[in-house]
DNA sequence: CTCTCGCCTGTTTTT
DNA sequence: CAGGCGAGAG
């Protein structure tokens, strides 16, 4: 990017891509960096860095309308999918059908990741109908799924030229990050913009390819010479970044895997220290032995806490360490796990946003018409579902019906919703200060007072009311930088995680994350937690055959440490509230036993001693006579 | 119509 | 353990 600044390409005819809103900044900032010496990092607002789904949503809300959509469509999450598949569902299969909403919404994310219009009838037999209807149901709703964004971009380009030719002439130098995780959708994109020009520039590891669940195929970049014949192949093999000790490591687990391109990775300099393998009796000690580490580690080399960074497999390990952490008042940052607009509160404000500006959202409508409560109970949402699915139409017109008839005990609170709804549609169109109306919005249905009302104690009250008093300042900021409409705050709200405010200003803490958003990202310091069988191979992998990842996200992990690694597995661990016997992770065989310091946790951190020898099956015995007795 | 209680089920990874 | 959901009392 920097280079093509150089060259005096203008930015507007830059487009990079990524696959995360994090690498997405962290690409952002170090371009900036490269070339604010001679250019005006304002000037760079109008390239467009950001993720697919950013970029769909941006051309989206552009030319959807030539696809027979509107413009103010509302793209649904997870749980919004969710909702409209289980109406879906008993409506095809009757309320106590036992089909499973979340599998059907897994294999219908499969199916449009590849492209395809309707997961075929392999795929269970009333898939391809609950399909059908499902995306019915979303064009009725004027909504779009995460994947729909992707769909719609392509077949917006597919079937429109006109618009095709637009975009081509807008975007005219493409560049992509982390191609080896592209579906085959983002592919599709990614031809379509590029084929002309060939002003294309992506960079990939199949090594990190960690994202095939999601439809990713790194033969995306191993067979990119194929679809960009002149392409010239540039091989990055030095490491710039990991000491040789912890390459050595990546480099041993990794040649594990039998599917691969062969490179050979090099780092300079002396080979820094041992990886440390520690083993704790259960997670507990586990959280304790790696904060107190930090403690030490960061008192020692006076390091900021940003130079951590804990990491494990699945979200809710984050638990313990959380704990650990606030025990010590250690600053700390959770990336994903359930994300700021997810919860109840901030969803159920968002909501009524949506309502506002996309009435026939009828699954953000269902979810606050009678919340908090206004007399609008289960026979009458029933009967105006009911009304609405016979006359083809939005709940919210039903409404708009079924209020004029009088009659039932609901009948005034469909009227003061209705009123609550329309006069706020117009304030939100007329009015500039979004967070006032939001706030006199919040006061009118008496929002706080119900979450105080709802909560089971004080402090469940308090910081769910704060979850939405930060929702309103986020509003007020946003309104303020006047950076776009209020569509686009809700855009974003959809597509980003709820990233800590202060980040940017005085450092955030020590990162806890998964192995999969850490990709990109390195830390001086890096804690790979629960590298258990089962957790790190999750046992799902094992069932799908998939353990090649898990290999590599292990590689991944690895290799996001610059100066220190430890790795770290319990004995036991809690899981539903009943305590499980755990062992370490076969991957941990696979590692060169010169680069490692063995450690047990029960040792304290003043005196340290390495194990006699690991050995894993004396380990795994020690463990059987113990789980034996 | 509202609310509480207790049973149930699930936990991979992300936009 | 925790959040979702249905049943049943008020």
């Amino acid at each position: 990017m920097a280079y093509l600044i150089e060259q005096g390409i203008a930015p507007a005819n830059i487009l990079a891509l990524t696959f995360t809103n994090k690498a997405a900044r962290e690409m952002k900032e170090r371009f900036i960096s490269l070339i604010k010496d001679d250019h005006d990092p304002k000037s760079m607002k109008v390239l467009f860095a950001g993720t697919f789904h950013s970029f769909c949503v941006r051309i989206l809300r552009e030319f959807i309308e030539k696809l027979d959509y509107n413009k103010n469509f509302t793209i649904y999450d997870e749980s919004d999918q969710i909702a409209l598949l289980k109406q879906v569902i008993g409506k095809l299969a009757g309320a106590n059908s036992d089909i499973d909403a979340n599998k059907i919404k897994f294999l219908i994310g499969l199916a449009k990741n590849k492209g395809h219009e309707a997961p075929t009838a392999a795929n269970g037999e009333l898939a391809p109908q609950i399909f059908q209807r499902y995306q019915e149901g979303l064009k009725l709703r004027n909504a779009v799924d995460f994947d729909d964004l992707l769909l719609l971009a392509v077949r917006l380009m597919k079937e429109h030229p006109d618009v095709l030719d637009a975009l081509r002439q807008r975007y005219r130098y493409l560049l992509v990050d982390e191609y080896q995780d592209t579906n085959q959708t983002q592919f599709e994109i990614v031809r379509l913009l590029a084929s002309e020009s060939k002003n294309i520039c992506v960079v990939g590891d199949d090594d990190q390819s960690i994202y095939s669940w999601r439809g990713a195929e790194s033969t995306h970049i191993l067979e990119f010479g194929n679809f960009f014949p002149n392409a010239k192949t540039v091989k990055l093999e030095q490491n710039y970044r990991c000491t040789p000790n912890i390459l050595k490591a990546a480099n041993y687990v990794i040649k594990n895997n039998s599917k691969r391109h062969l490179k050979q990775l090099w780092a300079d300099g002396a080979d820094g220290d041992k990886i440390r393998l520690v083993a704790s009796a259960g997670e507990q000690e586990e959280a304790a032995w790696v904060v107190a580490e930090i403690l030490n580690r960061r008192r020692i080399d006076n390091l900021s806490w940003e130079s951590f960074a804990i990491l494990y497999r699945a979200n809710h390990l984050s638990r313990t360490f959380e704990l650990e952490l606030r025990k010590f008042r250690i600053p700390y940052r959770v990336i994903g796990g359930l994300g700021f607009y997810e919860r109840r509160e901030v969803k159920d404000v968002v909501a009524y946003l949506q309502v506002i500006m996309n009435p026939s959202d009828d699954i953000s409508l269902l979810r606050i018409i009678n919340q908090p409560a206004r007399g609008i109970g289960k026979v009458t949402l029933e009967e105006l579902i009911r009304g609405a699915r016979e006359a083809k139409h939005s709940i919210w017109e039903e409404v708009q019906l079924q209020r004029q008839r009088s009659g039932g005990r609901s009948q005034a609170g469909l009227e003061k919703f209705s009123d609550l709804i329309h006069r706020y549609h117009v304030r939100f169109q007329q009015e500039t200060t979004w967070s006032q109306i939001m706030k006199d919005l919040l006061e009118e249905i008496g929002f706080f007072e119900d979450i105080r009302r709802t909560s089971k104690d004080n402090n469940e009250a308090s910081s769910r009311c704060e979850n939405v008093q930060e929702f309103v300042s986020s509003l007020a900021e946003f309104e303020q930088k006047r950076e776009g409409t209020l569509q686009d705050f809700v855009d974003n709200l959809r597509l980003e995680q709820k990233e800590d405010k202060d980040e940017e200003k005085d450092g955030f803490g020590v990162t806890l994350m998964t192995l999969h958003a850490a990709k990109g990202l390195e830390f001086r310091h890096v804690f790979l937690v629960g590298v258990e069988e089962g957790i790190l191979p999750h046992d799902r992998s094992k069932l799908e055959g998939n353990v090649e990842e898990e290999r590599r996200l292990f590689y991944v992990g690895i290799t996001r440490a610059m100066k220190g690694l430890v790795l770290s597995y319990c004995d036991k661990r809690r899981r539903y509230g009943q305590e499980e016997p755990r062992h370490p992770s076969s991957f941990l065989t696979e590692l060169p036993q010169d680069v490692l310091e063995h450690i047990s946790a029960n040792s304290t951190l003043t005196e340290v001693k390495p194990e006699v020898a690991f050995d894993r099956f004396s380990a795994l015995k020690a463990k059987l006579s113990a789980s034996g007795r």
